[in-house]
DNA sequence: ATGGCCTCGCACCGAGGA
């Protein structure tokens, strides 16, 4: 069994005592990280080595930022950032292929996909921009018929049941019938939502806002995902949310999930 | 009472986040 996680830390400086104390407590064999905040010369590289992981990173100065780690080996960098938009600098896009427990290769991207807000305006076209961009490049990893897991922030609620108020988040960009409609079509290609495979019914969240006391309340909702191609959802064994973290000291707004997929 | 926060940086406020 090969177990890969996925968790936007929101700053890689502040969340260092918590990220290291999780990786401890989890062991993931594979990571992906998004919210870096990090520049390339800052990356904490070392830090993930003693801790038995080889890691790859797109960083960015303050905002953004992707990294991927594996446990006992060198992630294999196949791509950084998305085509379409040369003049993009924005650090969203890693992918690597990493060795299951088998020694078969998986590809696997992290993805920090744009928030969209305000809206409506120029972040929320850059926005569904963004997810054409993504949904042309998953396109050419479904037609290369390889297990691949495309798994971050996707900055989505995709349905009802994935927020703890619809009314709350009715106007947000999260939750527009446009950010759906482009999420709906990655499924529509081929690509299976992990979490809804596993929790149907929904009521499971991935983020708690730091504001209006949404952790004490549990006013969460569902924005982080784990798309498998046909191949890796063949696999699939457990899904689950690291919820526990989210309550700690200084933890991300974001708590980790996981997938298990047999070898 | 969705209102309360958090992180980063040529910093002690402003921008961005969701």
């Amino acid at each position: 069994m090969t177990k890969i996680s996925t968790f936007n830390i929101n700053g890689i400086k502040a969340r260092t005592p918590r990220l290291l104390e999780w990786l401890d407590e989890t062991a993931p064999d594979i990571v992906c990280l998004q919210e870096v905040k990090s520049q390339d010369k800052d990356f904490p590289k070392d830090m993930f080595e003693k801790a038995g992981y080889g890691v790859i990173f797109h960083g960015q100065k303050s905002f953004n930022g992707v990294a991927i780690l594996a446990k006992g080996q060198e992630p294999k960098e196949i791509q950084r950032g998305l085509e379409g938009e040369p003049e993009d600098e924005q650090a969203r896009y890693l992918e690597a292929e990493i060795l299951d427990k088998s020694g078969n290769a998986l590809r696997v991207a992290s993805i920090y996909l744009p928030n969209g807000n305000p809206l409506p305006g120029p972040k929320f076209d850059y926005k569904l921009r963004w997810m054409q961009r993504l949904r042309n490049r998953a396109q050419i990893l479904l037609n290369e018929e390889i297990p691949a897991i495309l798994c971050g922030d996707y900055n989505v609620i995709p349905r009802d049941e994935d927020v703890f108020s619809v009314s709350a988040m009715a106007s947000d960009a999260l939750m527009q019938p446009e950010s759906r409609a482009a999420y709906r079509q990655y499924l529509g290609d081929g690509w299976s939502d992990a979490f809804v495979t596993k929790y149907p019914a929904g009521g499971v969240w991935t983020y708690w806002d730091y504001q209006a006391g949404a952790w004490p309340r549990d006013n969460g909702f569902r924005i982080d995902h784990f798309l498998l191609s046909p191949i890796a959802a063949d696999r699939l064994e457990h899904a689950a949310v690291d919820k526990e973290h989210r309550g700690r000291e200084k933890a991300s707004d974001h708590a980790p999930l996981w997938v298990q997929l047999r070898d």
